[in-house]
DNA sequence: GGGGAGTGTCATACC
DNA sequence: AAGGTATGACACTCC
């Protein structure tokens, strides 16, 4: 994390003098929004092929930008421009897209000195990056070097069907966002569709949880839905379109691959994977929707993106575009292609874009971990013909360039859930928590303070009603003890008791009421700052025509009448008729007594029947007003704490998913070393004759007990068949 | 003037 | 059975 830092810094650096060398000003967040690689990168992890279009990305936003493409600064620039998306992106769950570096690193001399290494980490990324997307305009073949890896990658089971590209986005692309955007060629479809039952209800069900969960979210195409996934499709595309017929020996990978994949991928669901960091993407995008989703929504009809591929629909997603072409200058065809906004698109015929069908397990398999870690993992040389050319010892297929470039896709991919959605979700959340902001602050505050203070104001009330019916001084002890809700100060009481035991004031009962005995609490309480009502509503005119008399013979309205008026302002209604009424004791009293002390006192006056039944009206309707009042606390309580279940559940999903993501890693590199054993076994594997074994012809076998076989490849292949089959058997 | 929030009240069920 | 509590529904006021 520290290296990584130091060297975001150090691009900035690099980028800020650059750009002041250059004497270029660069609208970094046009191109930040523009280019949206992040979530790509998130989903597709070790996939270093597919930032070669953001590199692209970068290149082709660069023109628009006069930068001239044959500028010696154009590297230094895009790095520091990468770099600078990457320290952006900390923040965010966006993954730095460190592919490129690795891409960058291995591409640029691809063109003068691949065919010096055609079976170095240089090969596979050039052909999966390079080569996949090629369009059949585009029809350059790349060196069989990458036409081999293509076959690699599809004996990894993590290819798509081999067919032409347009049936394949065909079988893939069932999107219901496209077919909203191309209505003919929606048309089309639906006879595929209806083929597709199974693949398009199941895309249904992503369309509706996954492209609405992910709506939100940074690279979600808002009209189809489709462009998170789209993620996907870029790298099914290139692996499936880098695979442009059966490989000319499945048997001899499939053999290859058993010993080394089979078995490590099927205790995986990985479409479960997908969902997984779906979540994580649905929760960050709960961080960040806003600002960046309508950037990318609100794209304006001219956007160049969507207008350079609407003018060319059939340009395929030019992720073959190479380094070459694009330091000549050879970007304007290839435009932000992996712009979510552009994938999404409708585009008929166009056999580029391949939106991800769920549903496709295999290409769903490629797309996530397995994919990357089949891909990564499986042996350049155990291509048939590399092999047969390659000296005795066997290079190290993905050597320390893989190492590298996968481990540092998985640790930004590390990288992304810890900075993007730890820190920004979980941390913030946490300051949530901690700062009580908010709801929080109620929650951890108010309704509970207050319901904790409610719970003991209502065993205080309890015990006050035991307490008090146990005490003999019913009334000092009442009126010390604060009946509950209805409590009043002193002060209060005396004025009550000085206008005839008459109501209660009403302003400050409801604060005694919220804070139940305890009125400091309302400084707490801010939003119960302004709750002043007054429900006289109700109250009737005989009662409050006979309450608001003013008291005759007062010449002088002095303070006190002033002050007789306002608390007959204050008063409830049930105040005012008890008072109409003539009821000699204090409201509070009626309602707070215990019954036996509320009889008691009850029977000490002659009162009417009317008056009897208001009185009991009166403690009737005080208590359900208190009942109402911790009901609705409770109800405000509970929907609080749901609120924090929901929070630290959505914590803990996130800290699993981290952990599941950091197993994955391991999970990689024990393959990988796995990987390293066998070629450096087989490597020094040696005939009668002294002469290597041609990994076309033999396979190591890892035995149950710890042996290793070296065995026919045909053998190899039926045995990893076998292996297939049967985690298809156990799931069915 | 409409609508949300807060509150009081009633009816009802339950303890 | 009476009293108390809980809660949905409604009405009302205030903002």
């Amino acid at each position: 994390m520290l290296s990584l830092k130091k060297y975001l810094t150090e691009g900035l650096l690099q980028f800020t003098i650059l750009l002041s060398l250059i004497g270029v000003r660069v609208d970094v967040d046009t191109y930040l929004t523009s280019q949206l690689p992040p979530l790509r990168e998130i989903i597709l992890g070790p996939s270093s092929a597919y930032t070669q279009t953001q590199f692209h990305n970068l290149r082709n936003t660069l023109d628009g930008y006069g930068i001239h493409p044959k500028s010696i600064d154009l590297d230094n620039y895009f790095t520091a421009r990468r770099l600078l998306s990457q320290v952006r992106a900390l923040d965010r769950f966006q993954v730095p897209t460190t592919e490129v570096n690795a891409w960058l690193v291995h591409r640029d001399p691809e063109g003068s000195v691949s065919g010096s290494q055609p079976n170095s980490g240089l090969a596979l990324e050039s052909s999966s990056g390079l080569q996949d997307v090629t369009g059949p305009d585009n029809g350059v073949r790349e060196s069989e070097t990458e036409q081999g890896f293509g076959e690699d990658l599809e004996d990894l089971g993590a290819v798509a069907p081999p067919v032409s590209g347009d049936l394949t986005k065909e079988d893939i692309d069932l999107g219901a966002g496209r077919e909203v955007f191309d209505y003919s060629h929606r048309q089309k479809e639906q006879d595929v569709d209806k083929n597709l039952r199974d693949g398009g209800e199941q895309e249904d069900t992503w369309a509706g949880e996954g492209a609405e969960a992910l709506a939100r979210n940074l690279l979600v195409d808002g009209e189809t839905g489709e462009s998170f996934p789209a993620q996907f499709p870029a790298e099914v595309a290139s692996i499936t379109e880098a695979v442009p017929s059966e490989s000319e020996s499945p048997a001899l990978q499939n053999s290859l691959l058993s010993p080394l994949l089979t078995g490590t991928e099927s205790p995986f669901d990985l479409e479960q994977q997908w969902q997984d960091l779906m979540s994580i993407m649905e929760m960050q995008a709960m961080e960040v929707n806003t600002s960046t989703s309508e950037v990318l929504y609100n794209a304006p009809p001219g956007d160049p993106l969507s207008t350079n591929y609407s003018l060319a629909p059939n340009t395929p997603i030019n992720q073959n575009v190479s380094l070459h072409q694009a330091s000549l200058g050879g970007c304007s065809q290839d435009f932000s292609l992996f712009s979510p906004e552009v994938e999404s698109l409708p585009v008929a015929g166009s056999s580029t874009l391949l939106p991800l069908v769920p549903s496709n397990s295999t290409s769903l398999n490629s797309t996530f971990g397995s994919t990357n870690l089949a891909g990564l993992f499986f042996p350049p040389q155990l291509n048939g013909t590399a092999n047969d050319t390659a000296g005795p010892e066997l290079p190290d297929p993905l050597g320390g360039l893989l190492d590298e470039a996968m481990l540092d896709e998985i640790s930004l991919m590390d990288l992304a859930i810890e900075e993007g959605f730890n820190p920004v979700q979980a941390s913030q959340l946490e300051e949530e928590f901690d700062s009580d902001s908010g709801l929080s602050l109620d929650s951890s505050h108010s309704p509970s303070s207050l319901s904790s203070s409610e719970g003991s104001s209502s065993s205080s009330s309890s015990s006050s009603s035991s307490s008090a019916s146990s005490s003999a001084s019913s009334s000092s002890s009442f009126s010390e003890e604060g009946a509950v809700g209805y409590s009043s100060d002193s002060e209060t009481l005396d004025l009550e008791e000085a206008e005839g035991a008459v109501g209660y004031q009403p302003e400050y009962s409801k604060f005694c009421r919220m804070s139940y005995q305890d009125p400091s609490q309302l400084s707490c309480l801010p939003y119960l700052e302004h709750v002043g009502h007054n429900h006289t509503y109700n109250m009737a005119p005989s009662a409050l025509d006979s309450a608001d008399l003013p008291p005759p013979t007062t010449l002088k309205k002095g303070s006190k009448e002033k002050q007789a008026d306002f608390l007959d302002k204050q008063m409830s209604r049930d105040e005012h008729r008890a008072r109409a009424m003539k009821i000699p004791f204090t409201n509070d009293k009626i309602i707070n007594l215990p019954v036996e002390e509320f009889n008691e006192l009850l029977s000490k006056y002659q009162l009417s029947e009317a008056q009897l039944s208001l009185i009991r009206d009166i403690r009737r309707r005080g208590k359900n007003k208190m009942a109402a009042q911790n009901c609705r606390k409770r109800k405000l309580d509970t929907i609080l704490n749901l609120e924090r279940d929901v929070e630290d559940l959505q914590r803990d999903k996130a800290r699993l998913l981290r952990e599941k993501v950091e197993f994955l890693r391991s999970l990689r590199q024990m393959k990988q070393k796995v990987q390293s054993l066998y070629q450096e076994v087989f490597g020094r594997l040696r005939d009668e004759n002294g002469r290597p074994y041609s990994p076309s012809q033999y396979a190591l076998q890892y035995a149950g007990d710890g042996s290793v076989l070296l065995i026919p490849r045909t053998m190899a292949d039926q045995q990893a068949r076998r292996q297939e089959r049967k985690p298809k058997d156990r799931r069915k």
